[in-house]
DNA sequence: AGCACGCCGACT
DNA sequence: GTCGGCGTGCTC
């Protein structure tokens, strides 16, 4: 009788795209070969009545639940996993930082096509040759048929042997019915190419630009310490050189065979410097960005796990990338808040980017012309290394930055007269001038003169903001609108009048004003057209344009060599905010826009409209620079306790109905001194300054420690017991840690 | 997140 | 008498 073996039940514990806080154990089908199932892959699982793509974490004996009610796995997506081990550390880390479920932590770092379970194939590119006809025949003997004689003299003159489908698209669009017929006539044929990548020995296709002494300090100091996890502050006006800097350190890490992640902020910032690599270097280079199609980013993806590419450049979403042999990682405009993502699972880029460049024994250089107080303040304890590039590269001159005091100034729809003079004698040296406001729409405000009654939206605690271009009234924070109204509801008065100053209200006044010249108003209204705002800024480059006028859009990225005058119609509305973020934020912003004018001999200006021209917070900035500026806000964040000297999670809580965001709180209260021993400051409930926002009730709480593992111990606890309460399940709740925005 | 179960209003 | 409203609860 041939003996009962008893096998102990393989089980998957594995995690799911799903917002629960839980991981989910599988069986294990008995004729899989476990070698090869390593954490880290795809699995297709049964969940409830769907399927669901899951992530392998752990291949164990035990489960919680009883083995007898586990459902066998449906099937293993991946050969081997596409996630290193530490890439599931820092995942793990993240999702455990962050607070967010480990499911959709591990999901955010695949393009969708592998959430959804399609194959990590890469398509191998087909490559094609001459056969020995072809390359006997003479190309003449095609003349009747010119594509193809083309297409024949193309591979008999090619240095190559062998010519790729990318390389065929890059010399003519219609290539292939050609190549299809000199296929069938026996003269071309498939290569049979061995198309394994080998990373190539030389990386550069242009020398390098000679450097300044700066940085040329800075390249020595980061590429004397590649081995190592280490943090650069590279700090560095416009035209400092920044982008060189960068180049050359990259050219060492690729020299070394190593791959370099480079992160921007945003979109409009990855062509530049996509021409810059591409000029430079001769190795692959993958783009990603939300602007792709997710074939283009899971092809881009592929190629840097599988180490066909060498320089991965992309926006927040990069981040996680697996890659094989990571050497570097470069974040560009470290400052800006586009790092931080504003829903979901709400991780800081540049943070992470810390932790796993930590994990993997490589340097982080951090660039900015306006650092983060963070940032800043990681140098002064010296965590970080700066490295500081004080010059504009060239003969280029700093712009200069003038307050405008506007007190008792007479002022025509936001343009003083000092102004509009500095204007006109802009454009008479046949100059363009570029002015912000941010704010959107004709005004911000529709009054009745007869009653004091004001157009509000009734979902949110906001006015209506008048469109006039397109005679409607519409809420910036829910996207409500309606019929621009003519008369008062409530008087019946026709004496409705638009108070306040919106981009389409200057516009107009700029139309009378300048009546020769060509103004352009580039905000969210007028380039919501795809490819709008890229035609304008041509136009803008190529000198047909006299006057932009934008908002916060055009602060970022886009330099305008003719622009001399850079005026910020209203800097006082960023001065007076509840948000201790909002000064160091208008500061940034002020430079960086400052930024954007003026080149070596045409030095730009920037004017600011101000009614509190003795503000401190502007004149250190403007007399003694930004990181004066910085140093006096440390200051002040200091005596407060404020970030960066201590730590913070936000507790954001909605719901339709007015009274339960406060049950919910008040049942809170409850759970929090059943913590023990925590030292966590908790400031709230309080309501949100827009206490109702799309019809939701909001308020929030905030969590304070000057000790990030005591704050992290704390969320720890509080969490799981929150998501428990009966009270909890009847909102919306979101937790909020190192948030950048407090309201 | 899905998806079902589950108890109260306007329809063949 | 049913169809369906979205509140509540679960998913190995």
């Amino acid at each position: 009788m041939p003996k009962l073996q008893v096998v102990d039940p393989v089980i998957f514990r594995v995690a799911i795209p799903v917002p629960v806080y839980r991981l989910f154990d599988y069986i294990a089908p008995a004729d899989l070969d476990l070698k090869a199932i390593k954490p880290g892959v795809r699995l297709e699982v049964p969940f409830g009545k769907s399927k669901k793509i899951a992530y392998l974490l752990e291949i164990t004996q035990q489960s919680d639940i009883d083995v007898t009610k586990l459902k066998p796995i449906i099937r293993v997506l991946d050969q081997q996993s596409l996630l290193s081990s530490k890439d599931l550390r820092l995942l793990q880390w993240a999702s455990d930082y962050y607070q967010h479920p480990l499911g959709e932590v591990i999901s955010t770092a695949f393009p969708t096509a592998l959430r959804q379970g399609k194959p990590a194939e890469l398509k191998v590119e087909k490559h094609y040759c001459l056969t020995e006809l072809g390359k006997a025949i003479d190309s003449s003997d095609l003349k009747r048929t010119p594509k193809q004689k083309n297409l024949l003299e193309k591979f008999q003159t090619s240095a190559e042997a062998t010519l790729s489908e990318a390389e065929l698209a890059e010399w003519n669009q219609q290539w292939r019915p050609a190549l299809n017929l000199l296929i069938t006539k026996q003269l071309l044929a498939e290569s049979a190419i061995n198309t394994t990548y080998i990373a190539p020995k030389v990386v550069i296709k242009n020398q390098p630009l000679t450097c300044n002494p700066q940085q040329q300090t800075a390249i020595n100091n980061v590429c004397s310490h590649l081995t190592s996890f280490n943090t650069f502050l590279l700090e560095g006006v416009t035209g400092s050189g920044k982008t060189e800097v960068y180049l050359q350190i990259i050219q060492t890490v690729l020299e070394q065979g190593s791959q370099v992640l480079v992160l921007v902020p945003e979109i409009t910032l990855t062509p530049q410097l996509e021409a810059r690599f591409k000029h430079r270097f001769a190795v692959n280079i993958a783009i990603s960005h939300s602007k792709l199609t997710d074939k283009q980013r899971q092809i881009a993806w592929l190629q840097m796990q599988s180490g066909q590419c060498s320089i991965m450049l992309g926006t927040r979403s990069a981040l996680f990338t697996p890659l094989k042999r990571l050497g570097l990682i470069i974040l560009d405009e470290e400052h800006d808040g586009s790092f931080k993502q504003q829903e979901g699972f709400r991780f800081s880029a540049r943070d992470v980017a810390l932790v796993r460049a930590k994990l993997l024994s490589v340097p982080v250089v951090l660039g900015s012309a306006t650092p983060s107080l963070e940032s800043l303040h990681n140098v002064n304890k010296q965590r970080y290394t700066l490295l500081h590039l004080p010059e504009r590269a060239g003969n280029s001159t700093e712009p200069t930055l003038q307050l405008l005091d506007i007190r008792n100034k007479a002022i025509q729809e936001g343009l003083s007269d000092a102004l509009i003079g500095e204007i006109h004698k802009t454009l008479a040296k046949n100059e363009q001038v570029l002015l912000f406001l941010n704010r959107r729409g004709f005004a911000p405000t529709l009054i009745c003169h007869g009653c004091g009654w004001v157009a509000r939206c009734l979902y949110c605690d906001a006015n209506l903001v008048i469109h006039y271009d397109e005679g409607r009234l519409r809420c910036h924070h829910c996207e409500r609108d309606q019929q621009l109204l003519k008369q008062c509801p409530d008087c019946k008065s026709a004496q409705l009048t638009p108070l306040g100053l919106g981009t389409e209200r200057v516009e107009r006044v700029l139309a009378e004003l300048f009546a020769d010249k060509v103004i352009v108003r580039l905000d969210r209204d007028t380039t919501q057209r795809k490819g709008v705002l890229e035609n304008y800024l041509q136009q803008i480059n190529a000198g047909s344009i006299d006057i932009i006028l934008g908002t916060q859009m055009l602060a970022k990225g886009h330099h305008f060599p003719n622009v001399t005058l850079v005026a910020i119609l209203d800097v006082d509305s960023g001065l007076f905010s509840i948000d201790f973020h909002a000064s160091e934020k208008l500061a940034q912003m002020i430079v960086q826009v400052s930024g954007r004018a003026g080149r070596a001999d045409k030095p730009g200006k920037v004017i600011m409209q101000t009614r509190q021209p003795e503000h401190p917070l502007l004149t250190t900035l403007i007399t003694q620079g930004y990181n004066s500026f910085a140093k006096t806000v440390l200051e002040e964040r200091k005596e407060a306790t404020l970030p960066p000297f201590s730590y913070q999670a936000l507790l954001r809580v909605q719901s339709l109905e007015p009274e339960a965001p406060k049950l919910f709180f008040q049942a809170l209260a409850e759970l929090i001194p059943i913590i023990k021993k925590h030292h966590t400051l908790v400031l709230g409930p309080v309501a949100a300054p827009m206490a109702k926002r799309a019809g939701q009730y909001r308020y929030q709480m905030l969590f304070q420690n000057t000790r990030r593992v005591e704050l992290q111990a704390f969320l720890k606890t509080l969490m799981p017991a929150m998501t428990q309460l009966k009270q909890a399940k009847k909102v919306r709740w979101s937790l909020d840690v190192d948030p950048i925005d407090l309201y």
